[in-house]
DNA sequence: AGGACGATTAACT
DNA sequence: GTTAATCGTCCTC
């Protein structure tokens, strides 16, 4: 599957159901400029929520504190605390009042290099700097400070920008990953041979959309 | 108030 | 492939 990376991902699109919205965020580049600038291509994305039951979401069992952004309105950026230890960073999607969101589980570096290697000391190449959804926020220097910031405000700290010119990324589908419940789910999509995708390894590549 | 667990990572065998 | 690290969140009592 592939898509024009050149569609503007506004806040109509945004309000479409995770599912929609996943796969065009791949190849969509996410600025931070919580210090100096780091810039990814997004790389790998799962849906999370939305209309039905969906019991690996943070919200599948109503709003909490912590997942409060996800009703919040579209374009907004959901970030809770891993284990303790990682930031892991969502798109808001749907409408408002509807807990839905995209997490963004890698991405390619593509500007400030330096900067990521600074905030991941431990990455042994330049491929794992942002390969995982809790490297991906360290390499952005993101923390839940930025939980609920809007990714389409042109002054924001954290940006959703438009893809780099040429061809639309090929694109591969198959289940979430890390998760217990609604396991058989398709709903994690990747770029089709990039090194920063966190697996490669496609359980069902025939469930694409 | 207590405790199990997690949309993970890194180090180690 | 296995396991420790580490603590906020949320369910249960």
């Amino acid at each position: 599957m592939r898509h024009d990376g050149r569609v503007p991902l506004d806040r109509e699109l945004l309000a479409c159901p995770p599912e929609v919205v996943a796969p065009l965020l791949v190849g969509r580049r996410l600025r931070s400029t919580t210090g100096p600038a780091v810039t990814v291509v997004l790389t790998e994305v799962e849906a999370y929520g939305g209309v039905g039951a969906d019991e690996a979401s943070h919200a599948h069992r109503g709003r909490t504190p912590r997942n409060t952004t996800m009703f919040d309105r579209p374009g907004l950026l959901y970030v809770y605390l891993s284990h303790g230890l990682h930031w892991c960073l969502n798109v808001v999607t749907g409408v408002e009042g509807e807990a839905s969101a995209v997490l963004l589980r890698a991405g390619r570096v593509v500007d400030g290099v330096e900067t990521a290697r600074d905030r991941r000391a431990a990455a042994r190449t330049d491929r794992d700097l942002a390969r995982g959804p809790g490297r991906l926020g360290a390499a952005l220097g993101v923390t839940g400070a930025l939980d609920g910031a809007d990714l389409l405000d042109p002054a924001g700290a954290v940006r959703l920008l438009p893809a780099e010119p040429g061809r639309p990324p090929p694109l591969l589908v198959g289940p979430r990953i890390g998760i217990s419940k609604a396991v058989d789910r398709p709903w994690r999509w990747h770029w089709s041979g990039d090194p920063s995708v966190s697996r490669q390894r496609i359980v069902k590549v025939n469930e694409a959309i």
